[in-house]
DNA sequence: CTCAACCCTGAACTCCACTTCAAGGTCAAG
DNA sequence: CTTGACCTTGAAGTGGAGTTCAGGGTTGAG
């Protein structure tokens, strides 16, 4: 199946103007071109842009996405560099889903007080606002 | 308890720098200054700084801050919004670890498969790049 | 043949949350 | 009275991830 950037905008969810971007950065390699320039996609092309929002819908960077790919693309790559960066990107997820799971919980701590605040004889002030919050986590 | 911007900037771990930008978009009413120019805050301001802070932690823009604290400063009472806005960033956040933990399952596959790929058979070839991904977790 | 809908390019622009820069004013210590 | 740490301003820069613009070419339907 090939398509023209415009099909293939509309089959991946990604705007053409988009995906010339990551074509342009080194994240998508150039596709063949139709005797008269349009871009021809195929199918894997729209398999590495699903790839490409997934990763991105969970925090990694156009950076970072397009080492992942270099690993995959680079089948020269030896296995020890690859090790090392499956273990790096393992870490930095952790750190990404800890640091994630400590905003939840002030969050979780906000919306409680926000639900009791609820209730208060007060109607002029928010107490969501003025409780004093525990020492906010501080990574950085 | 008066102060000028440095010690303020101490006091709340945030850069005088960052103080004025808050100050510039809005988001921190211009304090008095003292004969000379200088900015002289007083303990509320320390608080809304903090406030600001927290509520980045949660991961809050400060846009969404400036509109939680323009209710405020109008005397409406903002519960309702923040509420609103607590319920949207609690799904968000949700979601976002799930794909997190996700990727993290995919990834320990990939490190399975180089462990294993290590004591393979093929050693001029890295088997963790030519297996093929599940499909990607698909949320829009 | 014409028209709309699509495609091409490079350059410039946007947003966010700041940071950096340049050029100068103020203040307390020595 | 100089030195150095601090303060002031406006303007410009940063970086990530695109979007918008200007100006033009292609394609297919009517």
């Amino acid at each position: 199946m090939f398509m023209r950037i415009g099909e293939l905008a509309d089959v991946v969810g990604i705007t053409t103007e988009a995906i010339r971007y990551y074509e342009r950065v080194g994240l998508l390699p150039a596709p063949t071109r139709t005797s008269s320039g349009y871009r021809d996609y195929d199918d894997p092309a729209v398999e590495r842009l699903r790839f490409i929002r997934t990763a991105q819908t969970v925090g990694f960077t156009l950076g970072e996405i397009g080492e992942i790919i270099a690993l995959r693309d680079d089948g020269e790559t030896p296995c020890d560099h690859v090790r090392h960066l499956i273990t790096e990107h393992a870490a930095d997820l952790q750190r990404r889903i800890d640091d994630l799971l400590a905003m939840q919980i002030d969050l979780q701590r906000l919306a409680t007080v926000s639900v009791t605040a609820q209730s208060g004889d007060d109607a002029t002030h928010c107490h969501i606002l003025e409780m004093d919050r525990a020492s906010p986590v501080d990574r950085g």
